[in-house]
DNA sequence: AATTTTTATTGACCGCGGTCATTTTTCAGT
DNA sequence: ACTGAAAAATGACCGCGGTCAATAAAAATT
């Protein structure tokens, strides 16, 4: 069995995403157009697809890959000793999610994935959230009552809520940590009894 | 000032609406073509946006609808007095939701509205929910450490993530009931000491 | 009843994501 | 080097949401 991929191919995907950047750097992810990333890359439109399997799937690789570089500097943090300690070790990754309406909707979309084979990178970093943080977790002065993971997850849900309703008139006028706050401290210090 | 509104105009928008509501019945929402819409209400095209700023908004006033009509039952309930009492009590709204993995996106995308002055149907079901939540949260048996507005919020925030869930291949094994009622046992009955 | 003004409708047209039969390039076997 | 098969690239084409100047219909003014 030789090449199966040749080494043209590999060239020709990095120049498409190289232009992507190129393009997402100046007029933001909302604003790429494909056919200006061809006539970047100079290639034809039809090659565009022949790597990606439609554009939504190259923004998937574009913004997985930021993801994941904020989350390697999330997870060379000390796990977090107060919640707004934590907040703050969020702040980086939420200020991403939300820098443009349009990669919200992306993320959104593409967190879990419909078919198994079809897991993609931003896929795979919500699972990586998980195990970033779930460690964080087993802090002995958070609530106990909870696996590390379920506890993580909430944490996510919350996160995620925060964001949304960051884009939302009624309430864009608290920034997005002040908004995480309050929950993430009645999810993970539960004071009162029932 | 006289009639704004023509009595013409108010039929056109009418015909538009139960042509939609027939396509979708047939074809489910993710099929639904303006075109075929138009054609079967015997109009134009561009009198279509004319009725309606986009395709989402027309998709907005329809699942709005179908929301609130989920909402007016669940109104009528009595405050449950379990955690899975609860659970079945946002069944049916769940079920809706996730009826369609192109339904889900659509209320995901209108929850919020960007304008004050563009606060469509779905957002408007978004307040409602809370406003039915809330007193629920009052109930003895569960925590009392938090505002019930809050602890409705996080309930909410609960049901998207078990929704967001129940459309991923590494999840939709738990049907969606079974996947919300831990978190919310962990959410609204605290047990441990921090 | 005729004229002007306002409101509603029309359909050709555009932008852009995505497809596919055809052509070009690359590589393996001789 | 030559040849046939596999892989990659091409660009005309399609579907569909959305626009807009032109037209028709209704209401207001004379």
């Amino acid at each position: 069995m030789t090449t199966a991929v040749q080494a043209r191919t590999l060239k020709t995907r990095a120049r498409l995403t190289e232009a992507a950047r190129d393009v997402i750097s100046e007029t933001g992810y909302a604003a790429m157009r494909v056919e200006e990333v061809v006539r970047r890359a100079g290639v034809a439109k039809g090659t565009f697809f022949a790597h990606f399997r439609d554009k939504d799937a190259l923004m998937d690789q574009l913004i997985g890959e930021r993801i994941n570089a904020i989350m390697d500097d999330m997870e060379q943090l000390p796990p977090p000793s107060s919640i707004p300690a934590l907040v703050n070790a969020l702040t980086p990754l939420m200020r991403f999610m939300t820098c443009e309406r349009y990669v919200f909707e992306i993320i959104l979309r593409h967190s879990g994935a419909a078919e198994k084979k079809e897991v993609g990178p931003i896929a795979m970093t919500f699972g990586r959230f998980i195990e970033i943080l779930s460690p964080w977790m087993k802090t002995s002065h958070l609530r106990q009552d909870g696996s590390p993971g379920m506890l993580a997850e909430g944490v996510q849900a919350f996160m995620i809520n925060a964001m949304a309703l960051s884009f939302c008139a009624l309430h864009n006028d608290t920034p997005l940590e002040g908004r995480l706050q309050p929950y993430l401290e009645l999810w993970l210090l539960p004071q009162g009894k029932n």
